[in-house]
This record gives structure tokens, sequence and C-alpha cells, in this order.
DNA sequence: AACGGCTGTTGACACGTTTCATTTGCCGCG
DNA sequence: CGCGGCAAATGAAACGTGTCAACAGCCGTT
């Protein structure tokens, strides 16, 4: 029950508390004969470190933080397991924390990892209006990497995957297949994903197709639904023809809606998301989306943090931009021939990682 | 950069240093003046506390940790809203560890919660195996509650849905609707969840039917889609009208493959899966599904670690058991016209709390 | 035998808090 | 004027580590 301290070890072994210290922080300092002395103590008493003392005494902790945007999107479940293989490797503990897209719950988290003294953060921030608590980690000497969020600034890293042009991949598809009517599913529009995924699609347009803007409150299956409602609401010659969602949960939700109400996909209706979650593909009909490279992602920001970290002077702050990729599916096929499986290609793999490497 | 402590602040202010914590943790032990010069003080100063210390001090932290099974799946995620609903009602911060299903990684982390002397850890384990793990933490005072997993142990407290209940419904409404040959998807069979879903699957049955197994080495959908082509492998006449799956990626996997392949889902193969996480609904033939309280299961086990560790010698450890409920939906109903929407009813709600009180 | 060098070990201090017994200053009351 | 009592502030002692200068013992060399 009472916690053994290192005190008591080293009475036990009959030898100095610095012994012990050392047996556990730099063994060959110490003589075999005594090593295993101390050891055996250590394994009787139930001798277990305690961290807060070692973390006081050291000045920071030996953990890395990741705050999530949403932990209930996949796509940041699988960013997470690049970030702890890479964490894992570097010989970090990671926590994570959830924001859930609530800013006073990420301010929240931020204050308490100040007071931890944490290694890092990784973080995907629910606004820009956080800036100045990020600048503020900063000052204080933690190193903070943005995931998929770009940035111009020069105090920090940023990890993101190009946006615009994943818009721009998903307009031009969309107007490829012909499309004159199409819409745009997302928001809010304060998180720059959406207003960067919007912006690419308005680009790739030529003029020729009307586009109509479907804001919502966040990136839920459940605002895709109510999206998916108001469109199919419209009469079919209103109605648009092509539907790029900003990200997966959206288009699945916008996707059931237009199935329960009789609206065929992709006849009626062709549908793009973004993410390239594992679910799109599951979909009964396997949902086009814009896919980004979301464990290499982790990775990069884990190693980039890491890469601060441990030498903070000679680290210079690197904004890495990842290409992503179009993958069309069944949901915006004109064909309604079943589509092949798209297993991820070598070739993608391959570009991904070469787009890592400082530009 | 270099990070200002306490005494600074009783510096800056002209105080004591005792006098700065006091207005830091007893407010209203200080004279309004001297509480005003010292906030200010650690305005100008930008103090943070420096949490290694208070919790050296104060012998445990002020977080509790969860260690879930399995981050990429849903069903966790919901579980952990409810447990972070919960964590804030109390006080307390939430650190999110992620296992994976990796009993090596798990132990690493254990290690380290032990080490922070974190106020308490809700777990998922990954198996069995680890108790003897648990028992050390409980040993060494730190209170530990079960997750979605049943216990008969007296020493830790349990919450968990009846997963044999959940089974029986699922066997009970396929031989209902009049299938001959069912199988049963899941794996690994050292997880209680999978093998109490199929206990209670086969208690279901009338000895009529045919059940067969078939096994996974995970949870996850790409095990489905495995089991998937198996079963659309199979002749007609040979192959199960009616699966039932271990838990909702599993299902999914399965109906995509199905789908794929031209098997007809609900006319040749009626599926049922298990979580109704929110992805299970929004599959464009929507999955029956038998329905956990998951958030409420998350709030539960928070609250009694809470209660645990905010008065270890009064409480009593308890087993809280929820009941599932099915939910059937177009994959497994043998009219194929669309199933209206289910929303949660009122009446569920209200039984899953009372579920929740002692019994 | 004196000395330098090496290995192993020691003991004391510092890290930044919180706590608590003690002190200070003040006011009112007898 | 002295005293008790109260509010406010103080100072020192922990909490459990890691570090580091100092030290002991030993061996080989001169």
């Amino acid at each position: 029950m009472a916690t053994s301290n290192i005190k008591e070890v080293a009475q036990r072994a009959g030898v100095s508390i610095g012994t012990v210290s050392n047996v556990l922080n730099h063994p060959d300092m110490v003589a075999p004969s005594t090593r295993q002395r101390v050891l055996e103590a250590i394994a009787e008493l139930g001798y277990v470190r305690n961290d807060s003392a070692r973390q006081l005494r050291a000045g920071r902790s030996r953990t890395i933080a990741v705050v999530a945007l949403d932990l209930a999107n996949p796509f940041f479940t699988d960013v997470l397991r690049g970030a702890e293989t890479a964490g894992e490797d570097g010989g970090v503990n990671i926590m994570i924390f959830n924001s859930g897209e609530d800013a006073a719950r990420e301010r929240r988290h931020l204050d308490v990892l100040e007071e931890q003294r944490v290694l890092g953060v990784l973080i995907t921030p629910v606004s820009d209006a956080v800036d100045t608590r990020l600048e503020q980690l900063i000052e204080r000497g933690i190193p903070v990497v943005l995931v998929d969020r770009g940035s111009g600034q020069h105090n920090r890293c940023s990890v993101a995957v190009d946006d615009v042009l994943g818009g721009r991949l998903a307009g031009e598809h969309l107007a490829q297949q012909g499309h004159q009517r199409i819409a745009f599913v997302g928001g809010p529009f304060s998180l720059p994903q959406v207003t960067d995924r919007h912006t690419g699609l308005v680009a790739a347009l030529t003029g020729k197709q009307q586009l109509q803007v479907l804001p919502t409150s966040n990136l839920t299956v459940a605002a895709g639904r109510r999206a998916g409602e108001r469109i199919a609401d419209l009469s079919p010659d209103a109605r648009p023809t092509g539907v790029f969602c900003a990200n997966d949960l959206l288009a699945l939700g916008v996707l059931q809606e237009m199935t329960m109400r009789g609206v065929r996909v992709p006849q009626d209706v062709a549908i793009v998301g973004y993410d390239d979650i594992d679910f799109a593909a599951a979909a009964a009909v396997p949902l086009s989306s814009v896919r980004q490279p979301r464990e290499q992602l982790g990775r990069a920001a884990a190693q980039l943090l890491l890469e601060e970290a441990n030498d903070p002077h000679r680290h210079q702050h690197r904004h890495v931009v990842f290409r992503p990729e179009l993958v069309v599916r069944e949901s915006s096929s004109r064909t309604t021939r079943r589509a092949a499986r798209a297993p991820r290609s070598a070739a993608a793999d391959a570009r991904d990682t070469a787009a890592h490497d400082p530009a």
C-alpha cells in the first residue's frame, strides 16, 4: 500500500541512495555485485520510480502530448497511429487528449500540458484563435508541431496535406464527369481545412458550372445527414448532380440520406468525400475520396517534434506538405459497373515518402 | 524561456512563498489587496505552476488514465466521450492511451501510469493475462475499473454489458427469421467479449440450425472482409443465410465483401453486427446491430473510479452490468422495404439508467 | 614506501511545491 | 495600559529524485 521509495531500497541493499539511482540510470557505473543486490532489493520491495520527483529534478517530462481535433473521426486515429510508432521509436511516451472541436476544452488541455512541462505538443487546433496560446507554449520552451494544418509561422514546424490541391482534384473530377450543378458541403469555415478544400474546388471549376455551398456546423455524420436532407428535398432539376464533402463523415451522412430517400448514387447524385477513411471504401456504395497519407502525417509530425526536443538549438523549423490523391470509386463513377477494389498502390506509398523529405 | 517559479513571483509581489501558494490554493485565506498584488505578479511573469512539484508534494496526481483497447474502433471513442464528461464533472483531467490490442504496449502504458502515480485507471484489457499487472496497480493503491469487461474480482469495480444476452438477442432474431445455416464471425477468442457473444448465440439456437464459426484474428474491417470472402466463396446452398459478427467493424467488412461479390444483403445473407456504432446506421444497407449504451458505459466507469479515488475506505466495489438491445435494420430484415430510422428511444435511455443503480 | 590513476561509492544539495506551526500586527475589551 | 483573540503572513520542513564533487580503496609504477 504505502509506496516504497529509493531510500528504503538503499537501506535494504545496504548502499547509499546515489548508488540506487545509478543502478537505475547509469547501470554500467556500478559494480555488478552491488547492482545485483540493488536489483534484488527493488524486486523484493516492488519499488517503482516516482515520476513526479524525477521530472521535477529533470525539469521536463519524457512524454509528448497529442491534442486531437476529434477522436471520433477515424482520420485522427489513423494519424495517431503514425505518431505512436514514431514516438515508440524515439523512446517517448505518448498521451492523447481530445478537444472534440471544443475550444474551451482544448484550452484546458493546453493549460494542463503547460503545467506538466511536457516534452512537446502535437496539435490540430480547433481554430486559429488559439494561436496566442500556442505562442505562449513555444515561448516557454515547449515545442509545438501543427498537424494537418499548414503554417507560415517561423517558430514551429507543421505537417499538412495540400488541401487546396485536394479540393481541386475533386473539382476537376466532377467537372470532367460533366456535372453542371455542383455542391460543396462543409463547415465550420473557421477551419482552414474547410476553406482550403472549398477554395480548391472553386479553382477547378471552369465557370460553366453552378456552385452551391451547404455550410455545416461541424464535420460529423449527423451534419452530413442534415445536408443530405436539404439536397434530397430539392427538385431533380435544381438539385446538384455532383457533391463534394469536406470530409468522409459528411459524405457518408449525405450518402445515407440519399439512399434513404430514393436518390440514386451515383446515377442521380455523385459524391466525393475527403480523407479516404476505411469506412469510405466499406460503404456499400464505395465512396470516392481524396486520400491523405494519414499515418505518415502523424509519423512525420512526431519525428519533427522529437528532433526539435532533442536538439532545440540546431533544429530548423520545417513545413512539410504532402500531396493528396484522388481515389475514384463507385459513388462518383458515371459507369455503374462495379468498380474494382483499389488497394493502396506501392507507387502512392513511394510518392508520399518522397514528399516527406525536406524540400 | 527560463520558466519562472513561485519564488520569483513572491519576490516580485513582495510577499513570502507561502503566501503565493495560498493565493493559488486557498485564496480566501489571504487579504484581497495582497492577493491582487500576487495575481499581478503572476500575470507579469507569465508564471505557470509546476505540476511535477505539486504532485510530488501531494503524493498523487490529479488525472485519470483511460487505456483503450483500440481507438480506431468508434465504440471506444464513444465510451471515451462518456468518461470525459464524467471526468470534467469530477474536476479531473483525462489522458488517453491506446493499446491497439497489443499486450506489450498495454504493459508499457501501465508501467508509465504506475510511475506517474495517476489517480486511477480505466481499462479494457487486451486479455486476462494482464490481471497480475492490474493486481499490482491495485496493491499500490491505484484504483482500477474494468470497462466493457465483467469481473468477479472483489478488489475492483467493473462496468460491462451483458454480452451473453447480446449474443442471444442476435441469435433469437436470426432464428426467428427462419435462418437454418448461421455463421459466427469473430476473434480472437481470448477476448471475453468474443466468447460471451458466441456463447449467447449458441444458447439461442434451438438445435434445428447449423452453426459455423469463422474465427478472425482481430476485430477490424479488414478481418471482416477476409471472412466475407470465405462466405461468398461458398456455394449458395452451403452458404449461411444468417451471419452474426462479434462487432460492427467485422460486419461492415463482411457487408462490403458481399455487395462487391454480388451476394445480396439481406435477401441472400442477413447480417447482424454488435455495438451499433454510428457507421452501422450510415451503411447504405443499414446494419442491424446489438446496441450498447456506449457513453453511459464510460460515464459510469469514470464515476465509479472517482468515487473510489475520493474515498478509498468507504468505497464498496461494484459490478455494473448494462443490458444490450437489438436494433433491427435492413441488413437482417426479410422484408426488403426500407426500414424506418430508429432513433434511440427514451425508454431505452431510462432502462440503462436504472441498470446503473447498484443492484 | 610514496604516488598517481582508476573504479565504486557516498553524501549533500537542488528541483518547486504545499503544509503547518509560528510569528507579526492589529483591534477591541476590560 | 495590558491582554486575549483574530486575521494575515512567514519560514522551515518535507516530498523522492538526479547530479556531482569528494572520497575511499586498490593496484601498478617508480
